[in-house]
DNA sequence: CTCGGATAGTGTGAAAAGTACACTAACCAT
DNA sequence: ATGGTTAGTGTACTTTTCACACTATCCGAG
């Protein structure tokens, strides 16, 4: 089937870039292509975008089809991506949108799944192709810069939490060490974790409280004009 | 002539939001639609995305042929727009960019130009079709965003300017009072004016000094991780 | 059962930044 | 010379940021 246009058209396509988190700091997910061009190189996933779909309906259905991960992934639309050579055969468009997910919840499905999605550590991964290495640094800059001043940390973790782990997190992504104290006092008045009365379980010292995220205080205290600058 | 491709393609286009400044505060540049849908109604400059350019091209090429405004004007990518039905008639994805530009400059060719492109005060223009209103509103949010924390300001003024005109920007785009002396005080901290020695003219009062933006220092510190916070 | 190892949890003082606020200086026009 | 108009300047108070070290709790090993 063949479809005609008065005017040349780009192809549009979405490209996603998938950041989890573990103890080994920041990851991202990536899938082995599966046609050409560069079959068989490891690359963002992404795709065509359809007629009847959103961009964020395709990034989206790109990402279910390619890494199994689920409709309610955390994301958001990064930068559109249009330089004339970006793709080596055709003129194609690519709308990024990038991810965050609790890594502990899909490394098992990624590990197994047969369209080869594989977590990779930022400094430790395949070179990539089209413009994906800047698509990616465009990514880690959008995120580092984003997280001072909302709260996403807590799409990257599990749903309880340790003031510790949610400090690691930050460590992680900003690439510098936080004051524990200073952290805990800020994150703590801001009043968006509310504790669940609950302790870690299984560790050999003290236990630590956890806390979970308080998604709909944070929606009221947004509209209300409130900073959440770390 | 046609062209034909496998898979079906939504069209491509850019769109551009350009805010000016003068006495009366901030203001939108939008030109009379010359083609269906929507000819003849009031609308953001905007057009097809050719093959042979990246978007930013085209973005600069439709504000050259619709508004007159040349190369070097501020532009930056906004933001991606993919709703199925923002065009009526087929489906159109748009690249949406802002545009800062010194009005002064650009006063009397918008008004002359038989593109029939005019400034709108942002209170007081005509209802915009397609999604431009939702498309003015997130770039409205953007700058009011990035004038906090990057001295954008000065792509709306003149190149030498007194630090009132600069002081009544930051209340035009913020749309609230800024207090004058500590205004100055952090401004002028910021390093990035440089004094013309040259003081207003033609005024019936006490002549202000003229200031001139570093552009070069401005890199040098940004460059350096300084930050430009209000 | 106690002791060692590991992480949780807590407060204070000093420095820096932000905020509110009012008068004199300079210039022009009448 | 006087009045009108905007330029230009400093200080005291409050708030925020930052650096920093010890006790509490739990588990496991001996």
């Amino acid at each position: 089937m063949s479809h005609s246009y008065e005017h040349p058209r780009p192809a549009l396509a979405v490209d996603c870039v998938v950041f989890g988190l573990d103890e080994n700091g920041l990851q991202v997910l990536l899938v082995e292509r599966g046609v050409a061009p560069f079959k068989g190189r490891t690359a963002l996933p992404g795709g065509f975008v359809r007629l009847d779909e959103t961009l964020e309906e395709a990034a989206r259905r790109e990402l279910e089809e390619e890494t199994g991960l689920g409709a309610k992934v955390f994301l958001e639309q990064l930068y559109t991506f249009g330089d004339l050579h970006r793709d080596p055969r055709e003129r194609v468009v690519s709308v990024a949108y990038y991810a965050l997910v609790k890594l502990s919840d899909h490394r098992v499905r990624a590990a197994t799944d047969a369209s080869a999605a594989a977590w990779f550590r930022l400094g430790d991964k395949p070179q990539l192709p089209f413009d994906h290495e800047q698509i990616l640094r465009v990514a880690k800059a959008r995120l580092q810069a984003k997280v001072r001043y909302q709260p996403l940390g807590f799409e990257l973790l599990p749903p309880r939490f340790t003031l510790a782990q949610l400090q690691s997190l930050y460590e992680a992504v900003l690439e510098k060490p936080v004051d524990k104290r200073n952290f805990r006092k800020k994150i703590l008045s801001m009043e968006l974790l509310e504790e669940t009365g609950e302790r870690e379980e299984g560790v050999s010292h003290r236990a630590a409280r956890l806390y979970r995220f308080d998604r709909k205080r944070y929606v009221a205290l947004e509209k209300a004009g409130v900073n959440f600058e770390l």
